[in-house]
DNA sequence: CGGTTCGTTGAAGTAACTCAACGGCTGTGG
DNA sequence: CCACAGCCGTTGAGTTACTTCAACGAACCG
């Protein structure tokens, strides 16, 4: 136990909902382990049963789906603060998989402490329920995106969709820019389109001026610009609370 | 306050974890109403903050998303027993729409009391966060659908969830059909289709043997075929708790 | 170096879309 | 009673957005 909850970096740059301190430290007492995995982990298999559940304290990671064939649906993506598994830690099986997109750090919660705490700190459980919403939320918008728009569209709104979250992290530079460490893959997967035309689609962003893509680092031009692109209706991310 | 908790028929199916009396007393305490609506309502209207959570205590609903261009995508359909409005409820604004799909009946359920609920009953808090792992689960499975899958396998994996639902909540009569409200436009706009190919992908089904459809009622020739059609990976629908 | 992963581009094919028209059914109002 | 409008489902024809196939360059790594 590397990092105490006391000093989670994470709660200090003001993204979860001030929780009192006896709430925090009933945290901190059954956070078992601060684990580091690289880039490609599976966090969580689909199918298996997972007695615990993480908090990402550093890195990226893609919830997942697989179909019977080997087609690959990435659900949402997963950033600091994001919980991981709480659908399979309810589940006596995991629907999904979990995977690591970049070296992360997670923090191991076991799941029998964590359904006792609630117990003992209901405002807990409304507040992992508040993330299950959240998280949930994100995957309401994808779909929307999936269903309703064309390539550039989806596209469009999947760079605005990450630039709003790693806004509220503390994650983007002054210059609208930020780490971007999917794969063309990835984003293809996540968008259900191809590969090729994911290249094309990106290409044609690019040539319009809607961003720069160099060495893993996204620089948007204009944000806004590219929220309109998305056709979003101008709906905030909402703030965000605890663990 | 028509139907008290104590004799919802939704109860005595089996659906729900057994709860204590002690618990289902409260939740009887704090329902406020019996609602009837008419197909079409709008339970939840997007953008609106809703002081209330609702159960579907009869009919059907479903959730959806609209674009700015008025493009709309249903997220899932909502059966008896299902939550409405739980985002809604736990953000400041419903990020999505709710409506009813025939004539419905909801249990109505003020939101500030039913987070004060969970103070005194934590066991709640966790079965209300099943419930909404659950729906999320859902939405997961139709993303998949929507990003991976060709017209004819959204088709069959629809078709295919709604009977499984349908059948734990004993809807399905003995020869495998149920009542199905569905116009093709819903069908359309939860699969991300257009109108037209959903109706000539439907009649292929039809023709191919899979089910007939006359008067408002689906007929499954054989589940087990039309699940092998949408791809799945033969994953059970889990048990499922409260409320 | 050769192997691997990732990005890029051109060309050809197809699944799904749009447009358009029509038929059946239901409810409404003269 | 018929006329008419509105909704839902159906079908054909032409178009397009996206897919698949194939090939190649750049970066990275053992």
């Amino acid at each position: 136990m590397q990092v105490p909850c006391y000093e989670c970096e994470l709660r200090s740059c003001g993204l979860f909902k001030r929780i009192t301190p006896d709430e925090l430290g009933s945290i901190n007492e059954i956070k078992r382990e601060h684990l580091a995995l690289p880039a490609g982990s599976e966090i969580i298999r689909a199918g298996d049963e997972s007695p615990e559940l993480y908090t990402l304290y550093a890195g990226w990671a893609f919830r997942f789906k697989m179909l019977a064939d080997g087609r690959r649906q990435i659900l949402n993506f997963l950033l600091p603060g994001d919980l991981c598994g709480l659908q399979a830690a309810m589940f006596d099986a995991a629907l999904y998989g979990i995977e690591a997109l970049t070296d992360v750090e997670i923090c191991v919660l076991p799941r029998r402490k964590v359904w006792t705490l609630f117990d003992q700190k209901p405002g807990l459980a409304f507040d992992v329920a508040w993330l299950g919403a959240h998280s949930k939320s994100l995957v309401d918008e994808n779909l929307t995106s999936v269903g309703c728009r064309t390539a550039a569209e989806r596209v469009a709104a999947l760079i605005v969709m990450l630039y709003k979250r790693l806004k509220l992290l503390g994650m983007v530079a002054a210059d609208s820019s930020f780490e971007f460490p999917l794969t063309q893959q990835h984003i293809a997967d996540a968008l259900g389109l191809s590969l090729v035309h994911t290249n094309k689609t990106l290409a044609k962003l690019r040539r319009l001026g809607m961003f720069k893509l160099a060495k893993g680092r996204l620089t948007l031009a204009n944000p806004r610009v590219l929220a309109r692109v998305a056709l979003y209706f101008d709906e905030e991310v909402p703030q965000r609370p605890l663990i």
